[in-house]
DNA sequence: TTGAAAGCGCTAACAG
DNA sequence: CTGTTAGCGCTTTCAA
C-alpha cells in the first residue's frame, strides 16, 4: 500500500501535524526535525495524496482545456502551450474536445466541476452560453483564449483578429487584387477579421461585394467546396482570403483540381500559422498568431484568478503578424 | 457554497448514507426515498464530489496519457481518440507531453500518481525505463499504445510495423526501385519497419546496404538534412522510405531545394498518414495506422485493467495498410 | 429499508 | 516547536 502521511509520522516518531508542515513548509519546524521528516519521506518514498489535500479545501492544481478538436493542429498547438505552461507552474490539464457541440460542452464543464478542478480555460468557438453565464454567476475561475465574449466579463488573451484581417486585406490590395473573396468560419474572431478586411478595403475605396464571403465549419473540405463554388461564379475573384489555413488548404487543392494555380491564377492567404501552412506547396501565406505567448499568458492569467477571485479582469490583446510566403503574387494582367 | 451531500440529505429527510445509496445505486431503498432523493439533487443542482469519493477508496475516473509531443499531428490524432473513448466511458483524460524527455517522464508519472489517476497510457517512444518497471512491479494500471516493450509484460495495442515496413518496401520494388534509402526515426517501431524492409529486400535478392540508413529525430528538418546527405551521395538512392510523415515531408522538400522532383525523380513514402499526408504536394504514399481504433481498444483494455488488475495482459496488433498517393512512381530508367 | 458511525489522508486551528 | 483534534464530503459496514 502507498504510504499515508501516518507512516511518515510514525518512522519520524512525530505527529502527523508536523509532517503536514514539514511538507506545506508552513509553521515552524526545527531544523531537525524536519531533516529527519524529509529522510524518511524520502526512504518511503511518500508522495502526498492531492485527492486528500483537496478534499481539505486546497487545490486539486489541474485545470480543464476546453477545445473544439484536438486534432486540428492550430488547436492542439494551443493545448501544447497551455500543457507546458500549466506544467511549469504545477498544474495538470485535463483535455476535453467540443467538437462546438454545446452538449459537449455542458457535459464536459459538469465533469470537470464534480472534479473540482482549479478552473478551466475555454478556448475559441464555446456555444454554450447559459452553461457560461452560469460559470462566471458563481465566480468560477475561468480564463478565454483566442475567444472573446465581449458581453461577458472574462479574462482573455486574444489576437487582433481585426488588424489579422486588415493586414492580410491590405497586402492583397498592395498587389494589385480588387476581387478577394473571404471564406470565413463561423465564429466571433472571423467576424473580427471579416471587419478588418472590409475596412480595408472602404481605406481603398473599393466597394464591399457580400456575395463574396463565404461561411462554413473550418475543414478543408469546406474549403475546397467553396472554392470550387467562387470559382464557377460568373465573375470569379482573383484572391481568396481563409479565415484559417485549413480553409486555406481546401482551396488551393480546389484550385490545382480546377487548373487554376495558386499563385499565378489564384492568391490565397489562410490565417493561424499552422505547421501545415509551411508545408502545402505552394507555402501558405497567412497570418501567425503568437499561440505559445497566447497559452502562456491565458495560464498565468487563470492562476492568477484562482489565487485571487477580486484581481481585476483582464483581456491581453496580442499583435498577429502577417507571413509572406509563395502563396500570394501580384495580380496578373491579363493580356 | 456547493451543495453537499449533507444538504441534500437534511433537505430531502434521509440520512447522507440513504443519499449515497441513491446516488450509487447501492443497496435497498424504496422507490419513494429514492425519488425524493432524486428531486432534491436535482433541485439542488446537487454533484457528488469526485475527489471526496476518490478519498473512500473509489475511483477518479481520471486517467494520465503520456506522449511525446502533442503538436506532432500524430500524436494529437492519438490523444483524441484516447479523449474520445475515455469520453464514452466516463474518464477524463490529463495531457502530459514528454518531449521524450525522460526526466518530464519521471516527472509526470509521479504528478500523476499524486493525483490518483485510475490508470496511464503511454504513447510511443517511453525512454524512462526504470520509472517503467516500477510502475510494473507495483502493479500500476497501464496500457502501451503504438508501442512496444518486449521485454515488459504490459497491455499494448500496436501496429504490426514490420508489416507497414515490408508492405512500404514491396510496393517500391514492385516500382522498380532498387536503391531504396531509408530515414527512420530512433524508436522501436522504426527497427521493426526497417525489419520489414530487410524482409522485402531479401525477398526480392537485393543486399542490404547499412549506408542507406539514416536514423534521427521525428522532424521536417532532420528529415530535410538527411535527405540532402543522401541527394549529395555518390550513389543516390531512386527512393526514400520515411518512418514518418514529417520526415517524408522534409525528403519532398529537400528534393524540391535540389531540383530533384517527387515522385518523378525520386520517390518518396511515409508512415502514419496524418493530416499532413494529404496536405502536402505530391500528396504522401504513407502507410495509415488505425489511430482511431488503437486509441478506442488502448482504453478498453486500461479499463479492463483498472476494473481487474488479475485480468490476462494482451497486446492487440492491428494491421497497417498502404496509401498510395502521388509521392511514389515507377523508376524511370535513365537514357 | 434506513441510519449511526467509523474512516479515507490531509489541513488547520488550538493547546501545550 | 510539536501534538491533539475536528473536520473536508463521501462510502460502507453494522445495527436497528
Amino acid at each position: 500500500m502507498k504510504p499515508t502521511i501516518y507512516d511518515v509520522a510514525k518512522a519520524a516518531g512525530v505527529s502527523i501535524a508536523t509532517v503536514s508542515k514539514v511538507i506545506n513548509n508552513t509553521g515552524r519546524i526545527s531544523e531537525e526535525t524536519k531533516k529527519k521528516v524529509l529522510d524518511v519521506m524520502e526512504e518511503l518514498r511518500y508522495q502526498p495524496s492531492v485527492v486528500a489535500s483537496a478534499l481539505t479545501g486546497k487545490r486539486t492544481y489541474t485545470i480543464g482545456l476546453l477545445i473544439p478538436d484536438l486534432a486540428n493542429p492550430f488547436f492542439a498547438e494551443i493545448a501544447r502551450s497551455v500543457e507546458d505552461r500549466g506544467q511549469e507552474l504545477g498544474f495538470s490539464v485535463v483535455m476535453c474536445s467540443t467538437d462546438n457541440d454545446s452538449k459537449k460542452e455542458a457535459k464536459y464543464i459538469s465533469l470537470l466541476k464534480q472534479k473540482s478542478v482549479d478552473g478551466i480555460v475555454l478556448a475559441a468557438g464555446f456555444q454554450n452560453d447559459t452553461v457560461l453565464k452560469e460559470l462566471v454567476q458563481e465566480k468560477f475561475p475561468l480564463a478565454l483564449i483566442a475567444r472573446e465574449i465581449p458581453e461577458l466579463a472574462i479574462d482573455s488573451v486574444v489576437l487582433d483578429d481585426f488588424l489579422g484581417g486588415y493586414q492580410v486585406t491590405e497586402h492583397l490590395l498592395s498587389l494589385g487584387h480588387r476581387r478577394i473573396a473571404v471564406l470565413a468560419e463561423k465564429a466571433r474572431s472571423s467576424k473580427e477579421r471579416i471587419r478588418g478586411y472590409r475596412h480595408a478595403l472602404q481605406n481603398a475605396g473599393i466597394e464591399f461585394d457580400q456575395s463574396l464571403i463565404l461561411a462554413s465549419e473550418a475543414t478543408v473540405e469546406k474549403g475546397y467546396r467553396n472554392t470550387v463554388q467562387l470559382l464557377d461564379s460568373s465573375d470569379p475573384p482573383t484572391a481568396i482570403f481563409a479565415t484559417n489555413d485549413l480553409l486555406a488548404i481546401g482551396v488551393i487543392q480546389a484550385g490545382r483540381e480546377r487548373g487554376i494555380g495558386v499563385p499565378d491564377d489564384l492568391s490565397v492567404v489562410g490565417f493561424d500559422n499552422t505547421i501545415l501552412a509551411a508545408i502545402v506547396d505552394p507555402p501558405l501565406t497567412t497570418v501567425a498568431q503568437p499561440i505559445h505567448e497566447m497559452g502562456r499568458q491565458v495560464m498565468d492569467i487563470l492562476i492568477q484568478r484562482i489565487e485571487d477571485e477580486k484581481k481585476m479582469k483582464q483581456r491581453v490583446v496580442l499583435l498577429p503578424e502577417l507571413v509572406i510566403r509563395k502563396s500570394t503574387k501580384p495580380l496578373q494582367v491579363k493580356k
